[in-house]
RNA sequence: CGGGGCGUAGCUCAGCCUGGUAGAGCGCUCGCUUUGGGAGCGAGAAGUCGCAGGUUCGAAUCCUGUCGCCCCGACCA
């Protein structure tokens, strides 16, 4: 019992330990610099220490998506599809290449994309005759596939989504947050009237949402996006924004209205009921392994990852106690321990490796953001009970053997809330509103800045101004905020039309 | 793309200033003892010094270029 001394000393992510002085509460950690030490270096020490990436030698900006991180992409994956096929939207896969006279089809969206796009030049050692992008996105190609299929008002709507790759010649990257290559899922829409297409594009929005909250735990804001931060090529962008442990805020999911700019310039045209031939009006959103990044940030400590139990490729890892001939006396119990939970559909890791002491298991599994740890040893075996530990508060309890499913999915079950809502809990406090310049500077001054709600006379002048001086940016205008009626804009003076949430932003 | 920093064993780094042919700790392999919060002892393997040129009798070390990583800006769904 006198593994109790590390306690729970640690709320949210406050500096911890620094593991250099081997008193008694720095026992593990370190191979991780403290979030307030270094918060850019926690996250990449967090991302190549629990092997969710590495980067790949002599490329630059790509980034390897080790199994661990992919496990969570998978997970991702499972439950964010299962929610789109739900709402009637079926896969598909179109190409990676778009023709260099496709792409500049739609001028608004070449010009957001120009600086962003990779060419493939040659085939072989031939020269092509035409230059190849490597899809930035795929509004272009789907819907030059969309005018091909699409006649009659009833083929409406198209509701297709593809999980796929996608590349950005990006200057500054960080694993996960912003990589040359990485990997999302888009849907892209057709619809016969623009109120479908809006309500098309909101449903969406709906769904990332209770989707980011209720597995990743990790709540988010969902808004309008301003002129200045829409997608190239929109008529409206909607956007869920989450607020990451350094206080900047990270875009979590887009959802695009794209009015009937594509359809105009790719030719999506049906015959309507009214028999007359006429433009359709298109959306495309996504979310992307930047999700990845945004787990890590909400949820990590400083002892490193902490994953909601929904999303975590384990949720239980079992270390059995070696003592004697330990696989003929505890490994079995272990074994029997993980099938019952395995039966009742927990995911489990027992990590039986002989090379590694019980400690060092705990503390690389912590580093791993496992939710719960199991141990069970010849004492526990004796008393018919086995130690059970949480990763996000560190409390350790015994636990009898009998009724022990139960008891751990209840713990997982809390465990999921309990991130939710401390994560909610640091963002409402990190949430302000201001009808004051001077308060704003103020705020975005600090070292934790936050989310700032203010009275906006939607400018985007005056927006780039702010950023000028500030570096924040108008995250979206939040479906959920104090009126603007009577306001007048916290910058200008002049009259407010929309409340908007600024941040600075990954 | 601009400013700054860094590339030496799997990892963290010393060696560079003042050229003489590469080291430590951790990790890894083998053996024994261990194992309830990153185990101990013994033996051992491991590096084209990021890459390419140049100077030199001789380059990890000096010079030039280049690639990559990190930080700060600019740019960016």
């Amino acid at each position: 019992m006198s593994e109790q001394q590390q306690g729970k000393g640690q709320q949210q992510g406050k500096g911890q330990q620094q593991g250099k002085s081997g008193g008694k509460g720095d026992a593990f950690v370190t191979a991780i610099t403290s979030q307030a030490e270094d918060y850019s270096r926690w996250y990449l020490d967090v991302v190549l220490r629990a092997e969710l990436a590495d980067y790949t030698p002599g490329l630059k900006g790509c980034m390897t998506i080790r199994p661990y991180g992919y496990a969570i992409w998978e997970r991702i994956q499972l439950l964010l599809d299962a929610r789109l096929k739900a709402t009637g939207h079926v896969n598909a896969y179109f190409p990676l290449f778009i023709p260099e006279s496709l792409l500049m089809k739609e001028a608004e969206h070449v010009e957001g994309f120009a600086p962003e796009v990779a060419w493939v030049t040659h085939g072989g050692k031939e020269k092509l005759e035409e230059r190849l992008a490597i899809r930035p996105t795929s509004e272009v190609i789907i819907g030059t596939m969309y005018a091909k299929w699409l006649q009659s008002w009833r083929d409406l709507p198209i509701l297709i989504n593809q999980w796929a790759n996608v590349v950005r010649w990006e200057k500054v990257t960080r694993p996960f947050l912003r990589t040359t290559e990485f990997l999302w899922q888009e849907g892209h829409t057709v619809h016969e009237t623009e109120a479908e297409a809006e309500e098309e594009t909101r449903k969406i929005l709906g769904v990332y949402k209770e989707f980011v909250e209720t597995e990743l735990a990790m709540p988010v804001i969902d808004g309008q996006k301003s002129d200045a931060e829409k997608f190239a090529g929109a008529a409206k962008t909607y956007s869920i924004e989450a607020l990451m442990g350094d206080g900047r805020a990270l875009q979590a999911g887009t959802s695009h209205n794209l009015g009937q700019n594509f359809a105009k310039a790719f030719d999506i045209k049906f015959q309507g009921r009214d028999k007359v031939e006429q433009h359709a009006w298109t959306t495309s959103w996504g979310v992307s392994t930047r999700l990845i990044g945004g787990l890590i940030m909400v949820h990590g400590d400083d002892s490193g990852l902490v994953l909601p139990p929904n999303i975590a490729p384990y949720q239980v890892v079992i270390v059995p106690i070696p003592r004697g001939d330990w696989r003929e006396t505890v490994l079995p119990h272990a074994q029997a321990i993980k099938a019952q939970l395995v039966a009742a559909g927990v995911r489990v890791m027992l990590d039986d490796r002989d090379a590694y002491t019980p400690g060092w298991k705990f503390a690389d599994w912590e580093m791993r953001g496992v939710p719960v740890r199991l141990e069970i040893g010849p004492k526990d075996i004796e008393k018919q009970q086995v130690v059970l530990a949480r990763r996000d508060t560190r409390e350790k309890a015994f636990v009898a053997m009998d009724g022990l499913v139960a008891h751990v999915q209840g713990w997982l079950a809390d465990i999921q809330a309990s991130l939710f809502a401390k994560a909610q809990q640091v963002r409402e406090e990190r949430t302000h509103y201001t009808e004051s310049y001077e308060e704003f500077k103020a705020l975005m001054a600090g070292t934790r800045p936050g989310l700032v709600y203010a009275p906006w006379c939607d400018d985007a002048t005056v927006e780039a101004q702010v950023k000028t001086e500030t570096q924040a940016t108008i995250r979206n205008y939040p479906f959920v905020a104090p009126p603007a009626e009577g306001k007048v804009c916290f910058v200008t003076g002049r009259p407010a039309t929309v409340v908007a949430c600024f941040a600075k932003a990954y």
